[in-house]
DNA sequence: CGTAGACCCTGCGCGC
DNA sequence: TGCGCGCAGGGTCTAC
């Protein structure tokens, strides 16, 4: 389900209702994801207080510190920034309850079929509702995931970085160093095609399957092209359309082909501006007279104009 | 090391 | 209506 542009919308629609609140509980349903629940490290969060969200790569990253700050306190605290500053530089280090154990973060990861929405606490169970997280206002985060691609778990603030799902991961394309340059630098030695490249994580984040067509489709570049052939000039191109789709496609919502919709449960709009993904047969949308195709690239499909791009 | 392919799992839409 | 098939937004592991 989620790209980066998903999993960004995520993150924005729920930071405001859920800073400031409180894990009372955490149910695990059902244990079975790509990983096995924890059930005694996810109730750690329980009593902890949400600081802050953050998105790393497809992952949504939920900051908690274990004193409680009244809500009221964090009113307007929409801005992360400002509440470290409220907080003090370190927001999660100054935590009394905190200091010994430092924060916790609870690590969320929707795999291609999870779905994560703020419901009553009260709210009946789903079917493949995994996980609840029941919180101090009376509501509850539920994660539901029928395919079980998803992964939760939680780990130490202060070390995630070095952490397996983590250590590897390449540079935030929506980041001030993210440009073709790198890519130009990464690809050196690589014989790779283009669109396997761009879904390499190790290279770049957040690419997925949908984005990677469309950001080739604007870059003008055939997806099947090695990256040993490509010009260093097209790579600054590639970085700008990357960086470009991603950016509109979080403006318009995300994209929801099946089931995709924030924690509120509103849809994306994205997929009506999808130049060429899933539109194998129709007319390529710059009006050059050819039709688009699909074609698989390492087990994935990928759409492409035959004639723009090269 | 880089690359290609299999695999994990359920649900949906399609053609018959 | 029912059934089998192919396909689906992710990541990891293995063999070469």
């Amino acid at each position: 389900m989620p790209e980066l542009p998903e999993v960004e919308v995520l993150r924005r629609s729920l930071e405001r209702p859920l800073v400031g609140d409180r894990f009372d509980a955490v149910q695990v349903h059902f244990p079975t994801l790509r990983e096995p629940l924890c059930g005694p490290a996810l109730r750690r969060l329980q009593g902890r207080t949400i600081r802050r969200l953050r998105r790393r790569a497809k992952y949504l990253l939920v900051d908690t510190g274990g004193e409680h700050l009244p809500r009221r306190d964090l009113a307007d605290a929409t801005d992360p920034i400002r509440v470290a500053g409220r907080a003090g530089p370190d927001v999660v280090g100054k935590d009394r309850g905190a200091a010994a154990s430092g924060g916790l973060t609870l690590v969320l990861h929707l795999g291609m079929s999870g779905r994560l929405t703020l419901v009553e606490r009260t709210a009946p169970l789903v079917d493949h509702e995994h996980l609840g997280f029941e919180l101090a206002s009376g509501r509850r985060l539920r994660f539901c995931d029928p395919r079980r691609f998803g992964v939760a778990f939680v780990a130490s603030t202060e070390s995630l970085d070095r952490d397996r799902h983590f250590r590897h991961l390449g540079v935030e394309p929506l980041s001030a160093s993210f440009d073709g340059a790198v890519l130009a630098d990464l690809a050196r030695g690589r014989t790779a095609p283009v669109k396997t490249f761009l879904m390499n994580a190790s290279v770049v984040v957040g690419v997925g399957n949908i984005y990677a067509s469309e950001a080739l489709y604007r870059a003008r570049i055939h997806p099947r092209r090695s990256v040993a052939r490509i010009a260093h000039r097209r790579f600054d191109v590639l970085a700008e359309a990357v960086r470009e789709v991603l950016g509109d496609a979080i403006e318009q919502g995300g994209t929801t082909l099946n089931d995709f919709a924030d924690g509120e449960g509103n849809s994306g709009y994205f997929q009506v501006s999808l130049d060429v993904y899933g539109r194998e047969g129709e007319a390529c949308p710059a009006g050059c007279g050819s039709r688009i195709r699909r074609i698989v690239i390492s087990n994935r499909s990928t759409y492409y104009c035959p004639r723009c791009q090269r």
